[in-house]
DNA sequence: GCGACAG
DNA sequence: ATCTTGTCGC
């Protein structure tokens, strides 16, 4: 039963307006930073999935999880969430210490029918989730974006505003901040930039990357 | 029909 | 996404 590309896109347009645009949390304890790792250029193969939990505003790691399994999906653009999301959501389930946030390396509602693989996580699991990509998906910056570290113009799409580009280190490429779930883009955009150091990804996406690199390496099992 | 196109 | 050392710019 391997899902077709045709069902889903239907899918993400159900899922999709299940999206709540509202800061469904009072305190940020614990954020998490997830993503994937996969060997050069295979299509077909094993994922690394890693979490890594930061305590926030110390951005001291916490807690880091791993875990592995296979893929038959292969990478469409628009549809990531059907390959990365299940290995992701498997791996979330090992972790102890709960996060208040999720921030995902991908999008979120910055997306060609607003379910980006950061809304497709937080609508599965019901967390409170951030899309913080590194190149656009769609859309278009409203104007130029300033050079200094903080700054932001509204990403747009069908004269909409679909998310934020934002200037995490100066001089360097932004990212690009959207709303996953239960959250409001502008508190999306604090958090992200809270998260930055100095480095252009923000910490929690930035060791998670690390560290799925670091168990698919080294074949780490569990 | 053509070009764009997260990771 | 990943491969992979040195090298250029701030
Ligand atoms: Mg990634």
């Amino acid at each position: 039963m391997i899902i077709s590309p045709k069902e889903a896109i239907k899918l993400q347009k159900e899922l999709a307006d299940k999206i709540i645009e509202q800061n469904m949390f009072e305190k940020i304890d614990y954020i998490a930073g997830v993503d994937v790792s996969q060997p050069a250029f295979m299509q077909q193969g094993i994922l690394y999935a890693a979490v890594c939990i930061l305590s926030f505003p110390e951005l001291e790691l916490v807690e880091q999880v791993h875990h592995f399994q296979e893929t038959d999906f292969p990478y469409i653009p628009g549809l990531l969430a059907f390959r990365e999301a299940p290995v992701i959501i498997n791996a979330l389930e090992k972790v102890k210490t709960k996060p208040d946030i999720i921030i995902a390396d991908g999008h979120g509602i910055s997306h060609p029918r607003k379910l980006g693989i950061a809304s497709h996580i937080g609508v599965l699991t019901g967390h409170i989730t951030i899309g913080c990509a590194k190149s656009i998906l769609v859309g278009k910056p409203e104007k130029e974006l300033p050079p200094k570290k903080g700054s932001y113009v509204p990403l747009i799409y069908h004269n909409k505003i679909i998310g934020n580009v934002l200037r995490t280190k100066d001089k360097v490429n932004p990212v690009y901040v959207s709303i996953g779930n239960k959250i409001t883009l502008d508190k999306a955009t604090e958090i992200v930039l809270a998260c930055t150091t100095k480095y252009r990804l923000p910490e929690p996406t930035r060791l998670a990357h690390q560290y799925a690199n670091y168990a698919r390496k080294n074949n780490l099992k569990s």
